[in-house]
DNA sequence: ATAAAACAGTACTGTTTAGTTTACTTTGGA
DNA sequence: TCCAAAGTAAACTAAACAGTACTGTTTTAT
């Protein structure tokens, strides 16, 4: 019999974040088929018996723990002070864009990030709903936060009339996802991000297209 | 003992031929570890013995399936006649890139392509090289041809003398790719590609950015 | 202190699957 | 026509792996 969240304990509640904590570590590095359960169990420092007295199966397991990774998503909620910025002139609005898209890469090419990108990609066709709920929490989220700033700054005229807040935050994102793609997913080794002097072409040509 | 490519005859290269025809199905649409023999042996109307005297493994077979789907691309190439065009005004450089536009998000978004995609990046993992060659026979060759139209558009004077060719194609090609990103991969049901007015959007957006 | 609960370690079970073997059938050229 | 190469079908082997059983130890609460 596996528990349910309610009727845990602290110490029952501090075992279950241990196993969820080196369970995401090994799936985020092997991917829901090549991560066993033996590496699981040894991963968090937890016997396997222990682990599936938490969890009824390693199905559960990696749902939990893409639930967490997706809902809880540290990274994108921080993105979501962008709703907060409102610039006044284009100077302004250039220096956000350029925090902003420095932040945005920052995250994007965390090893973490790629890896979660990696593995929810690769395990949409065993767990179905594992897509809609991570686009639905991360990039939609994003996307919708730059859509909002967009559509500020559009009401205090620094952004011009005809500019569609979704279409603006996917030119706004587009560039930058494609280093995320093809130089962080497709890279061997460790993410090359774009140097400052990329991004800041970008933010320049993009300032162009929405001023 | 596997046979080598050079000295099969015909009848032996259509067998290779036919059992590469039902791999390829099988592995795209399930990836590397989904994908058992029995199914590919079933799928290519081959027994079980005959793939195994054409290839020695499973691995060598995913990455003769792989390796053709990257470097004869037929979608990819399809873009590099993009290099050949060489607009004289902004109309006619409207023109071509809504052309290019509706073309780069129709490949991208071919439930083959995405299938290509998701696999590729799914088994990058057990698969170093895999990463290395996708990108440097589809992405990158796509990035290169679209910034080779970019620099032959600057020298006609259609396109900003600040513009640079790289920076240029990934503004162009990252909005796109975030409709086969979000709308492709994340979806759980067939691709739901972006509208005519969505794409005009872009491109419109995008025009005031590089001229 | 001590009983009860939680846990570690490890061996075991059943199942899946890559790859092989065997016995039989088809095909094509001299 | 005939025979050797090529192919089929199905059973089999070996290894990996999810999940369980068992034994002994540690932790917590009273």
């Amino acid at each position: 019999m596996s528990l349910a969240s309610e009727e845990m304990g602290s110490r029952a509640l501090a075992k279950r974040e241990q196993i969820l904590d080196g369970a995401r570590r090994v799936f985020l590095r092997d991917g829901f088929a090549g991560a066993g359960t033996d590496a699981i169990a040894a991963e968090a420092k937890v016997s396997k018996r222990t682990l599936y007295v938490y969890y009824p199966s390693k199905e559960e397991l990696f749902a939990d723990v893409m639930r967490k990774l997706t809902i809880e998503n540290p990274q994108t909620r921080a993105l979501e002070s962008i709703e907060e910025m409102s610039p006044g002139d284009e100077w302004e609005l250039r220096r956000d864009l350029l925090e902003l898209a420095s932040k945005i890469v920052a995250t994007m090419m965390q090893p973490d990030y790629l890896a979660l990108l990696r593995t929810t990609i690769a395990d949409i066709h065993r767990f179905p709903q594992l897509g809609g709920l991570f686009r639905a929490t991360v990039p939609e989220r994003a996307l919708r936060s730059f859509a909002v700033f967009i559509e500020k700054s559009r009401e205090r005229g620094v952004v011009g009339r005809d500019v569609d807040g979704d279409t603006a935050a996917r030119m706004f994102i587009g560039p930058l996802l494609t280093y995320a793609v093809l130089d962080g997913l497709f890279a061997g080794g460790p993410p090359r991000p774009p140097t400052r002097e990329k991004i800041e072409e970008i933010v320049d040509l993009y300032m162009k297209s929405i001023t």
